[in-house]
DNA sequence: CACACATTCAACCAATTGGTTGACAGTCAC
DNA sequence: GTGACTGTCAACCAATTGGTTGAATGTGTG
């Protein structure tokens, strides 16, 4: 299995392992914000939420664009998409049994195991 | 859009934000390991490792089973999918891009825009 | 040009994290 | 029953995190 790149896994798993940040993704879901819209929300300072964002934006989940005395900031999910290629594959892990019940059920032959990299995450 | 546990979220996501315990679960990927299997690839003392592993059952993305004095662990992959759940909401966001040029190139119609409950993750 | 706006920065604080070491507890083997 | 094994716990430490406040910076407006 390709070998993922393992300091990006941990920065946009970090940023996502913060309910503000995640709420923030979501808003940015439905379209750029300014730096004052993404902190809106939230009951805690403007520099906080300045701090969230910047946490985002390292992680490479959010893009910035300078216009004038306003930061608009877009989604860039681009490293979402490899987080969700690791999780796929754990996918197996919740999904084959409900196959290998099915199947049972029904006296289907197993599925053959996947093949992995050893050494890597996956 | 159903509303998702945020506590757990965050304390899957930060099991994840870290390399020593993706690895663990990679190891635990290709079935039950004790404790001390689990600690063996990593340059840490075992209490280090203790506390990793530690960190995942608390997230709740692995269990384990005492017997005698091995503690086996496996994976329990169940809030995975929760957390892949909430990056699929995402997916749109690197994968319909390529779609709407995939379109705009054989003129086809535009996907509608999905629905999304307000205030709460995805 | 002065003031307002948008946002970051720096310093601070408390809490958390991730590592260490040595002690401790439960279990197993001889 | 004693020593070894497996693994956790507690205390410690340094670094990081997530919040605050007040100051600073750059830009826009009247």
């Amino acid at each position: 299995m390709v070998e993922q790149d393992s300091p990006q896994l941990d920065s946009v798993f970090h940023a996502l392992s913060d309910n503000t940040r995640r709420r923030m993704l979501r808003d940015l879901a439905d379209g750029e914000r300014t730096v004052g819209q993404l902190a809106e929300p939230f009951a805690m300072s403007l520099a906080a939420a300045s701090k969230h964002i910047k946490v985002l934006e390292s992680a490479g989940l959010i893009r910035r664009e300078v216009r004038g005395r306003t930061h608009l900031c877009r989604l860039d999910p681009g490293p979402l998409s490899n987080a969700q290629r690791w999780l796929t594959f754990y996918e197996a892990f919740w999904t084959d049994r409900l196959s290998v019940l099915d199947r049972l059920l029904r006296e289907s032959p197993l599925p053959a195991p996947p093949t992995t990299d050893k050494d890597a995450d996956p």
